[in-house]
DNA sequence: TTGTACGCGTTATCAA
DNA sequence: TTGATAACGCGTACAA
């Protein structure tokens, strides 16, 4: 069984309050009553218990963070950085996995109701607007990531996504293409938008045309989705000489095709990734993308959520900060060449 | 305010002691009683304390899982087969990133203890020994995953590294490979060893020669340290016609280093790698590689878990499991040829 | 079938 | 500077 500060009391030959006080350096404990009890609890091998304290205080100093997947190369990152601010503050994580089942996650969103949390970190649903309608209705705090809903009511954290396309698509027609393809994810909402936007914007600006043709949109974000749109644009009488991706996994699986398909990546195709997952480093040819910084996101949100728990005034406006990523040149992109 | 039991009780003009049994489903209450006071809860939105339940009944049905880093290739499935298995059984998760640092081990296990885990699993840590004391004392249950110590005190789960390599090294020597070297890991104990066991083994019950010359060890188990064990074998006068790699991301570096020297992959060198975490079928030439469970070993991590929070006897033997995973071939490996 | 009274371990209020 | 007492929300032995 466990000590309590009961059982600390009574050694002490003092009150369980004066127990609480000392070990929480309460100011107005004498310095040796309070260095005394402490080595007592030290002895004991005394561990507070944070369940019957967070009754009490009501905070229990654990914050929920809901992805899709555990094992997904982009919120791994994200969480990693969410966990590491948390640490640093004395706080824990929840998580859990959604897959996308609306269920789960209502499921989920109880579980981390019934368990108090102190507030709920969502990285990256559609139906988030719901679940944080729930969870307002509960009074736990939100803060969302990279959220695909269009309508911002909760604060978020988002990557800057159109500036990045923009920058991506600069970089290729700096590299004397004219023809530059985008392949969307018809899957994601407004991630999508944005980087199509993005690139729309950078193709005008240069007084390029935007072709229609040349926007192709796969079923999904994976390497097979990036396949499929990739099988669709090699139909074209007249090819894109660079295609920027949606995101890395669509570009690997558009890469693979366009190999299979007898074509040479850069030199016939130059292929742009987005996200800089660390996977991107390792493919053949080395993947030029635009990197987002993951672990910073992370970070961001966790920071946000602990402001906002500081703030007593509940009905703060919600916060919204936008970060910047980077572009990574590898060898999946080139100069284009004569023949294209 | 959120609503409790007292407030249906009110309402419902009953005590809250029928309250918390209509709301569990006690067998003692009226039908129609349960059903009017599940009615009344429903409408308020009344959503359980699971931490003043806690309290109460000494079970938080959380669990703590402890990984090395959160967006690890290998650990983020077996964390995500973990937290399916619980999410069945009603159980929460906390997560935490120990990266390697004993200070922050400590905090964890610490902090877990504190918010009273029911149990933790712990995923590959050097240190498990230790902490697994701490928690032992405290009464908190562990299970490890992959443990690295070489004494095995506490339930765990493996897998059988010596047959996975020992199923690859047949399968190279079956490619007509007399010449095969194992590109070891350095940085890892127990799986290090276990692996080039089989690989040992594999060898002699073939009749092949077991030469030192072509046991290299990479100072971790990243594509750096791949990369290094290779150009220690570059050096060698002669080489091995065949590598098995102890992990898929050794696996890559050293492809990486082969290709930069000139060589070929597979035509020069065949190269096998181990685990297939998911990057390992998009690399160019895919790997070969073994497959570990991964999301099977977390599954069966968290049952045996649960199974040793249902049985009442604390001190029942450790429970050990090893599992088996399967060869994947791919292109990195390929028949001997004549140049060899 | 339902209710009373108490305890889980902690913090907070008030009084000494 | 310290202590007695109540409260947090829930579960349960015992009584009715």
């Amino acid at each position: 069984m466990a000590v309590t500060i009961k059982d600390i009391a009574e050694i002490a030959q003092v009150s369980h309050t004066t127990v609480s006080r000392a070990l929480r350096n309460h100011p107005a404990i004498a310095k040796e009553t309070a260095a005394r009890i402490q080595k007592i609890a030290d002895e004991l091998g005394y561990v507070p218990n944070t369940v019957a304290r967070g009754l009490k205080t009501r905070s229990s100093r654990v914050l929920g963070v809901i992805v899709r997947r555990i094992d997904d190369p982009f919120f791994g990152e994200v969480v990693d950085g969410i966990e590491e601010a948390l640490q640093a503050e004395g706080y824990s994580l929840f998580l859990a996995a959604s897959h996308r089942d609306p269920e789960r996650e209502k499921g989920i969103i109880r579980a981390m109701s019934e368990h108090r949390v102190d507030g709920v970190i969502i990285c990256s649903t559609q139906i988030g607007v719901e679940q944080v309608a729930q969870l307002q209705k509960f009074g736990v705090p939100a803060v969302l990531v990279n959220n695909q809903a269009r309508e911002t009511l909760t604060s978020s954290v988002f990557h800057d996504d159109e500036h990045g396309s923009y920058e991506m698509t600069r970089y290729l027609i700096g590299l004397g293409h004219t023809r530059i393809g985008y392949l969307g994810n018809a899957n994601a909402g407004k991630t999508n938008e944005d980087r199509l936007r993005g690139y729309q914007r950078a193709l005008a600006e240069a007084g390029l045309p935007v072709e229609e043709a040349f926007i192709k949109a796969g079923p999904n974000g994976l390497a097979e989705g990036g396949a499929l749109a990739m099988q669709d644009c090699l139909q074209l009488a007249q090819r894109p000489s660079a295609l920027l991706c949606y995101n890395d996994m669509m570009a690997i699986g558009a890469i693979q095709t366009l190999q299979t398909a007898g074509f040479r990546v850069p030199e016939d195709c130059s292929i742009a990734g987005f996200d800089n997952i660390s996977l991107s480093a390792y493919v053949t040819p080395p993947l030029t993308t635009f990197h987002q910084p993951k672990k910073e996101i992370g970070r961001e949100a966790a920071q946000m959520m602990l402001r906002r728990l500081q703030a007593q005034e509940k009905n703060a406006a919600p916060e919204i900060k936008l970060l910047r990523g980077k572009l990574i040149a590898r060898a999946s992109t080139a100069r284009v060449s004569n023949s294209n």
